[in-house]
Order: structure tokens, then C-alpha cells, then sequence
DNA sequence: ATCATAGTCGTCTCCCTGACGATAAACAGG
DNA sequence: CCTGTTTATCGTCAGGGAGACGACTATGAT
């Protein structure tokens, strides 16, 4: 079949956002209101199309920044930006109402933000529970707080996103990607315990951590405040896989 | 930012396929030689367009129809048909010379076909093992055997592919999706060992893989032929995440 | 019959894990 | 100052999975 220029048909591409962070123990989504149709006024993830010129994992890097201020850190080393990396791209012929879009996701996991949502542009944006975003999504537990679901297949997306983290913080340090440069081990623990939704030993967990080779480094700043006694600060170590890997609890 | 539909660039979006089976022991990638510029004459990944209103996932299947003959069966219950799951979007802006293409690349893993390639059509494609593909696209070991890199990107696409498949048979039971319906243990082991280059202890993976439940299933037929005594043949069983998980041996 | 080839069952040891007791170091109140 | 509360950290112990490897079984080839 010889190129012809006229035979594919055109598409719109977009990146859309799964940015996730912990906030006061739970996992919790970055959604933006939607100003217009279609969906208008529903919650959305943020995102938006792909320029003339600029790559995927750019124009994400890009709409991460233009919402959140956040600078992203693709893949290796995110040293004081969030970690980003692709998700799964979604092309159902009708998922956009108004022509056929192939959106690429990104999941971008950040540590809480001191500022609520700093440096977006004037549109509402709000951190949001995720699992309160999937049970709308879902249409689970309809009562009077109920949220309304996403808008087009962001519920799905959202889900995708969420389980990708929980897997992923299994066999990689990407956990750490949550806390700020410096934490704690009952900080990382607090982080595995809300992303997966289960309690966890504290004594094993900090034999665990701490016993994994290349993933905590000690920065000899010893103390901190959280509670009780002092414990002792961490940074995130070279290792980017957890060998052996960190074992969420069986269903 | 108001909805303008004359404000996004039109791309044109394809699949690329990345499409593995063992063979003679060794892990093997479908390609197909190019027949127009650019790259012409060289091996590709099967791949084309994808329509206009048709989803990413129905291209794939209908391209893996049209190069192989082979249904697929996306995810769950792999019965008869090859696995397909979506693996990565490839979006830099000159990855195509001809016009800003984004491709959506599709992992396929396939029990070793009778025929070379059957149903395809007429165009030459063949099964090529993996690892001299990607010598080839690292540009590694230059000598008189040595392959041309695959075309466009398809090398690096090929790369992430063989590794999705690497780490996915760890934890699920995709292994399965490279043998006929009914295999034996021996069969199934061969399998590992060619995807993961590795020797693998018989009588361990013995126990591993019969003390999984719900991975295989005896099916009564307790014979077959591969050389010295006839082994117990089964089928895949329910469980589609292995746990606990097959361990590829460290580095 | 003998050998080579594969398959299958057992054993032994090491290490990881989960369960859980105990101690340590901070703070809040009385 | 003493006591209770909270969080961190160290230790112990039993059970299970995995690697190393011996032993036996059932075929076909010579």
C-alpha cells in the first residue's frame, strides 16, 4: 500500500494528567472545573493539546507546570521536581463529543505542596480524595455529597493511574517521589498506607526500608518532629528498583 | 482558554505492533520489510493507521489479522487467540519525516505459528530474533552478519516491548500466551529461559510453577512427546497475576 | 542391555516475612 | 517531677519460599 498524504484521517492528540500527591494520609488527585462544553462545570483532569512542535512527554511537562508550577523530572533522578512518566493513551472514536482526540496520559506522582495549588492559571483546580473521584466515577455510594463522575473517560484514566502508582511503589522507589527531600521512615510509611489503602507494621516496615540496599540514605540529620520521639531523616537512595521489593498485604 | 476547533494541529495517529513468540528456543520478533521511502527496503514493525472511527485497540487487532492471520484476545482469557495489550505512544516530532505522526504501540505475544507468517499478504515479512534486532538498533557488534537497524524508531519500541514482556511474565501467567493450548512444564520453562536468557533449575521450576495455584491445570492427557519421558500436559488456569510471583534470577 | 534425555519427587539450608514484645525519646498535664 | 501518650527503633521467633542438588522414573536411540 503506497503513501498517499490523503489517505489517514486527521486526529487531535492531548496529554491528560494523573498528577497524584498525599495529602493528611490519603491519595488525592489534581481535578480542574471545566469552564465550557462539553461536561461544563464538571471536574476534569487537567490537560490539553500537543503543539506543532513539541513532544509528548514536553507538552506534559509543559501542562504540568502551566497548572501546578511543579517542574517534572521524567524518569530518573527527581531530584526537587516530581516524577513523570507516561501512563496509557485513550482513543475511543466517541470519547470527545466534538471530533476524535487520542489523548496520552501522564502520571505524574508529587510530595504535598505547601501551597494549595500554586502557580495554576485562575481556573479552580482542587486536590481531590481519588478514591472519592473513583466511587463517583464508578457510580458507586450515590448520596447527598456525592461527587459527580469526571468528565469523558477521566474516571477511567484517574483509575489507571492510581493502580499504576500502587503497583509501581511495590518494586521501586518511586514511593519517596510523595515526600519532601528529606522525611522520615514513618513519613514513607504513611505514604505506602495511604496509597494502598491498608495499615502497615511499623517495626517491619522500618526493617524493611532501611534494610533494602541503595533505597534510603541516611543524611546524618537526625531528628525531626511528627509526634513522639525523634526519627531519623532520609534521603531517597540511588536504587530505582526494590530488590526485594516492598509486598503489598494480600486482598 | 475557549474551545477553537481550528486551534490544534492535525496529527496523523498509527499502531505500531510489537509481536513475540519463541522459536527454537529464542525470543522472535515479527518484522516486515519496507517497500517505500523512507527506510526503504529496511525491517519495520508491522504497524499502518489507524481509521477514522475506529478504536486504538481494533486497529491493532485488525492489523495483527491482516500481517498474521492471528486473532488476538485483548487481556483477559487468552483462548485460542494471541495476548494484546497496549504497551507505549511514540510521539517526537520527527520521528516520521514525512508529517507529525504519533504511533500507539501494541505488545502481542503469540504461540510459535506452523507456518512461517501465515495470512499475511504478500509483502516479505519474518520472524527475526529479538536481541540481533536490537544489537542491530543499539549499533552494537558491526560485522559481516550484522542486521540494519530496524526503521524509524521501531528499534527503541522493540526495546521496551521485549522488556514489558520480560517483567510481565514475573508476575502473571502471560508466559502461557507463548505456548500451544495444552504444553508441558518442560515446554512452558523453555519459554522463560528464551525470554529471559537465563538457565532455569527443572526441578524448581517444577515445584514453582505446579505449586502456583491456579496457573496451570492438568488436563488429564498425561503424555507428549519432546524427547525422554512423556510429561503431564496442562492448561492455563484461572489466575491471571502470579502469586507469588516467578523470580527472574539477578543480574 | 545400555546410554542419553527429560520429567518428577525429596531434602536441606538460607533468608525474608509477619506477628509481636520491649525499649527509647520526645511532649502534655497534673 | 512523675505519668501517660505518641512515635521511633531494636530484637526474637516461627513459617514459607527459593536455590542447590541428589535420586528415581520413563521414554527413545544405539
Amino acid at each position: 500500500m503506497p503513501y498517499d498524504p490523503s489517505a489517514f484521517p486527521p486526529f487531535a492528540v492531548t496529554v491528560d494528567l494523573v498528577v497524584l500527591t498525599v495529602r493528611k494520609d490519603a491519595l488525592c488527585s489534581l481535578v480542574v472545573r471545566r469552564g465550557e462544553p462539553p461536561y461544563q462545570g464538571r471536574w476534569a483532569l487537567p490537560g490539553g493539546f500537543v503543539r506543532d512542535d513539541e513532544g509528548l512527554e514536553a507538552a506534559a511537562s509543559r501542562e504540568l507546570a502551566e497548572e501546578t508550577g511543579l517542574r517534572s523530572q521524567a524518569a530518573e533522578g527527581h531530584r526537587g521536581g516530581a516524577h513523570l512518566e507516561q501512563l496509557a493513551t485513550y482513543g475511543a472514536p466517541q470519547r470527545d463529543p466534538r471530533m476524535r482526540v487520542v489523548s496520552v496520559a501522564y502520571l505524574v506522582l508529587a510530595p504535598d505542596l505547601p501551597s494549595p495549588v500554586a502557580g495554576g492559571d485562575a481556573r479552580s483546580a482542587r486536590w481531590a480524595p481519588s478514591d472519592a473521584l473513583l466511587d463517583a466515577s464508578e457510580g458507586l455510594g450515590r448520596d447527598a455529597e456525592q461527587q459527580a463522575p469526571l468528565a469523558f473517560d477521566h474516571g477511567q484514566i484517574l483509575q489507571d493511574g492510581v493502580e499504576r502508582a500502587r503497583s509501581k511503589i511495590e518494586y521501586s522507589s518511586l514511593a519517596t517521589a510523595f515526600c519532601p527531600p528529606e522525611f522520615t521512615v514513618g513519613e514513607l510509611r504513611r505514604v505506602y498506607e495511604a496509597v494502598w489503602g491498608v495499615a502497615l507494621d511499623p517495626r517491619n516496615f522500618h526493617r524493611k526500608v532501611t534494610g533494602t540496599p541503595g533505597f534510603l540514605v541516611p543524611t546524618g540529620g537526625t531528628t525531626t518532629r511528627q509526634g513522639g520521639r525523634p526519627a531519623q531523616l532520609f534521603r531517597t537512595g540511588e536504587a530505582t528498583v526494590l530488590n526485594p521489593p516492598m509486598l503489598r498485604p494480600e486482598a
